[in-house]
RNA sequence: GGGAGUUUAGCUCAGUUGGUUUAGAGCAUCUGCCUUACAAGCAGAGGGUCGGCGGUUCGACCCCGUCAACUCCCACCA
């Protein structure tokens, strides 16, 4: 026999069988006659590394795919990664200027180059993550938002949903950073609250055919506004309809101050009364909204503003002067003209550019947009009718439906490079043409009759389109469902089993994944969904780069193991809920491992010393138990496993290894010191960890199969062998067994507490409730309580220590002097619990109304446990009696 | 501001149609053990008026209302 090292080392183990799993091709499906088990892996973006929210998705995602390959599957797990267009685009501009290159002097095909190149370079890192983790993915699969396929696919929906005219051109406020010249995403602009100033300006009053309003000796209309220069953008003065301080003004204009621009006075409930002086200046060009004001009531929009965030010609005044110093000095000229009433501090909010440190301008911009209401409803249906089951329960259903009930279309240009670029073509009088090739929107232009142009004027439109109108294709295209569609891998593979995703993409993600499948392939993208929570630091915070509390993954893997780290993650974090990471669960997962290294250690000593013999009945009991108890947590484990309760399902098996097997099983069948097993025993044995380290084997990949192969020279790999049928329990057996232990625990207990060192034998007194009840366990019980024999007994034992349980007692006997000190409080304790529960059951049957209202099974049972306690009450009065 | 979620032992979590011996587990703590697989271990023990208040019910950790704290998503007020 070979040596087996003192504790487990995970570090070649792992490695080795990854190899062995690859060499094999396991983990490569192709479509066959069995059940397809479909996974796709959201795919993470392609230069990032894998964080503990990855570990646990991807921990997740393996263990149900591993599940499925045991279980009669052709499961396929297929691997990729996201071009994640704004977070990669940002990175490399970053790369870039530290490198001293400015991407507004590239080109777009330089820089496309430049960050394909950077694509190249870092995207296998997080490959390499999901490889160490041990996750059973089909590399032969490996698929990427910017493939060449995958590429089409996202054109050729584009076109189609324009076609359909499902996606149309339209206005939309966009942040812009007027010191980069760009505009930017959401994510890229940081709110910073600060101390701002609130002015008061007066508008002169005129009517309608410019007559100054009599009435306006108070000055006219007051509005608050913390941005003074952007007024000569004003189209507008809004009030509340509800404001009779302003009733009369129902018809009246207003002069914008300094350049005698008249406005109109509108009314609309959204202005709110009680802020300022109740009145709004509407500047459509420069506030969100004011533009969906302008919207509603048809407004001029007025753009004074330039791109470099001077004033423009549409200003009149102070052109060309940046926005900053213009307000300063239009400030001084409305004071000093009389416009300006009052200066306030205001609290206030700014969005400042994460790239240029500027102070971001909202600024209109044409925008191309989905619209989202008739994609939403068959979606909203498919979760509805339960098609698609969302876990945990319910609890995010009601997020699903409020999203999509309260849908908004989804604005998809984007002003990068690094994405697929819209297919939409203009010519020079800016007419605009859709088409999946420069070709076919030729061919429109030509068809449009516009016979002046010559057709290399057409201009591709400059934006690409958001990363999420790539990734909502994900489970179809990776099988090119979209580019080939109807072909045998897409109608094998699709829908696919279960979507693992984090809960915060929802509606990001989740939602429109399931608008795609309905609208290409008439059907669900997958059947389960399964949200894991947020991976939060000890304190309860999120990790991130920023606060350095994300540990590295490989780091940890190679600290404990990845079979360590897996169960570490796993053991306490059910679905949907946060999961505050702390490296002592992993610790724990390495203890586990090591457990199950020295449970192994113990049997491979065994293997060299079987003889042909005839079981004990101790030894058939153990085994009928142990075979019982397995089947039977086996059942609890599907069923857990079938409702996606990982968490509790690895509990269960940790518990099963560790204490059932373990500390009872084997200690039951345990030889003595150097002495033979009886070969059955061992067989049976064998076999038991065999199932033991099969059940767990999804969870724990590289030490079931290391295991695996150490108990026994095996041709065939754990990874693949299929489990077998569970057999149905002997539940009297079990019984049997649970009497056993809780027998056992108490004497241990009782001897510990009469402090007789483990060492010291005993003798034991049963009284039992029944004749012949501990005749099939008294064995077992003696060699655990070092009892060197037992008896039965019908009274009192004197000089002994007694030991209630149930309504059996014992009385331990021993040369050694006894110390009986506490025996009689905790038999008091004891008395006093018991006394306290009667009298509520007592209290509950002497209720008229409850013996009305409580059903059949449940009177029965009370009753039952009121002569329950009434016995061992009566055990205990007599043992108090006896001291 | 709109929507959703969480709150059970010192910590992390279970508690599956309201009744299953007056709430369970792991970790941590305490006691005793270097017992011949394992001190990364073994044998035991203690610890909770289930966030507060109110209601429904014969009966509430569980259902309803309300308040509080924390979290997430969305929108962001001149």
């Amino acid at each position: 026999m070979m040596e087996l090292s003192k504790n487990y080392l995970p570090g070649s183990t792992e490695d080795r069988w990854y190899k062995h799993w690859m060499a094999k091709r396991y983990f490569n499906s192709v479509p066959d006659e069995r059940p397809a088990f479909t996974v796709v892996i959201p795919p993470p973006n392609v230069t990032g590394v894998l964080h503990m929210g990855h570990t646990l998705n991807e921990t997740v995602q393996d263990i149900l795919v591993r599940k499925a390959r045991m279980s009669g599957f052709n499961a396929c797990w297929v691997p990729g990664s996201d071009h994640a267009s704004i977070a990669t685009e940002a990175k490399v501009v970053q790369l870039l200027k530290e490198k001293g290159i400015d991407k507004n002097k590239l080109s777009r095909k330089e820089f496309l180059a430049y960050a394909f190149e950077w694509k190249e370079k870092y995207g296998g890192i997080i490959y390499n993550q999901i490889e160490k983790l041990g996750c059973s993915v089909d590399w032969n699969r490996t698929t990427f938002t910017m493939d060449d396929h995958y590429y089409k696919a996202v054109i050729k929906v584009f076109a189609d949903l324009y076609k359909k005219g499902l996606i149309y051109r339209g206005a939309r406020m966009i942040n812009w950073d007027p010191a980069a010249k760009t505009a930017l995403s959401d994510e890229e602009v940081e709110y910073k609250d600060l101390q701002g100033k609130l002015y008061y300006i007066r508008y002169q009053l005129v009517d309608k055919n410019g007559e100054a309003i009599a009435d306006t000796a108070a000055g006219g209309i007051t509005i608050a506004t913390q941005r003074p220069e952007t007024i000569m953008g004003d189209t507008a003065i809004c009030v509340n309809p509800s404001d009779d301080r302003y009733a009369h003004l129902k018809d009246a204009f207003a002069l914008v101050p300094l350049i005698n621009r008249r406005i109109p006075i509108i009314v609309d409930d959204y202005v709110d009364p009680a802020f300022g002086t109740g009145a709004l200046k509407v500047t459509p060009a420069h506030d969100i909204n004011d533009y969906n004001l302008g919207l509603k009531h048809q407004l001029e929009v007025v753009d004074t503003l330039n791109e470099d965030g001077t004033l423009s010609a549409a200003a009149q005044i102070y052109v060309g002067i940046d926005r900053f110093t213009a307000r300063k000095k239009i400030i001084a000229e409305l004071n000093e003209k009389g416009f300006l009433l009052k200066e306030e501090e205001y609290p206030t909010r700014l969005g400042y550019s994460q790239r240029s440190g500027a102070v971001v301008e909202p600024r209109i911009s044409t925008q191309w947009f989905v619209k989202m209401k008739e994609l939403a409803g068959p979606a909203l249906d498919a979760v509805l009718n339960a098609d698609i089951s969302i876990h945990p329960g319910e609890k995010f259903l009601a997020t699903y439906k409020y999203w999509m009930e309260n849908v908004r279309d989804w604005c998809i240009s984007r002003q990068l490079w690094w994405g697929q670029q819209i297919p939409a073509w203009y010519d020079e009088q800016g007419n605009c043409y859709v088409a999946e090739t420069k070709e076919d929107a030729e061919q429109q232009a030509k068809l449009a009759n516009h016979s002046l142009l010559t057709t290399h004027d057409l201009k591709q439109d400059e934006d690409v389109l958001d990363t999420w109108f790539s990734s909502w294709l994900w489970p179809m295209e990776v099988f090119k469902g979209i580019t080939q569609p109807s072909n045998k891998e897409i109608e094998y593979y699709y829908p696919t089993a279960v979507l693992v995703t984090g809960q915060d993409i929802i509606f990001f993600w989740v939602s429109r994944m399931v608008m795609a499948g309905m609208e290409y392939k008439k059907q669900i993208p997958f059947k389960d969904v399964y949200f894991t929570g947020m991976v939060r630091d000890k304190q309860g915070r999120k990790m991130s780069k920023s606060l350095g509390n994300s540990p590295d993954l490989l780091e940890l893997i190679e600290k404990y193991g990845a079979d360590a780290v897996r169960f570490g993650i796993m053991i306490a974090s059910p679905a949907g809920n946060d999961l505050l990471f702390d490296e002592s669960s992993l610790e724990q997962g390495k203890f586990f491992n090591n457990k199950l290294w020295n449970a192994l250690k113990l049997v491979k000593m065994w293997e060299g010393r079987q003889v042909e013999s005839s079981m004990t009945s101790a030894e058939a009991f153990a085994i009928d138990w142990f075979e019982n108890r397995l089947n039977e947590v086996r059942a609890e484990v599907e069923n857990l496993m079938k409702q996606f309760r990982l968490s509790e399902a690895l509990k269960t098996i940790y518990s099963l290894i560790w204490d059932d097997f373990c500390s009872w099983y084997l200690e039951w069948i345990k030889p003595g010191f150097e002495q033979p097993i009886d070969k059955t025993v061992y067989a049976k044995t064998s076999d038991f960890f065999t199932s033991l380290v099969q059940v767990l084997h999804p969870f724990m990949p590289f030490i079931t199969e290391e295991l695996y192969h150490l108990l026994e020279n095996r041709k065939d790999d754990l990874c693949v062998k299929q489990f077998g049928a569970i057999q149905s329990v002997n539940k009297s057996l079990l019984e049997t067994g649970k009497l056993l232990r809780d027998s056992v625990t108490a004497i241990r207990d009782a001897r510990n507490k009469a402090q007789l060192k483990p060492k010291i034998e005993i003798v034991l007194h049963i009284q039992p409730e029944a004749p012949g009840k501990y005749k099939q366990i008294e064995i077992l019980l003696a060699k655990q309580v070092n009892a060197k024999a037992i008896h039965y007994t019908e009274t009192q034992v004197s000089n002994s220590i007694a030991v209630v349980t149930g309504k059996d007692k014992f009385y331990i006997e021993s040369e050694q002097p006894l110390q009986n000190g506490n025996q009689k409080e905790d038999l008091l304790k004891e008395k006093e619990h018991l006394q306290g529960f009667l009298l509520s059951v007592e209290k509950k049957l002497g209720n008229e109304r409850f013996i009305q209202h409580a059903k059949e099974e449940v009177l029965a049972l009370e009753k039952k446990k009121k002569a329950d306690a009434e016995a061992k009450l009566k055990i205990i009065e007599d043992s108090l009696a006896a001291l």
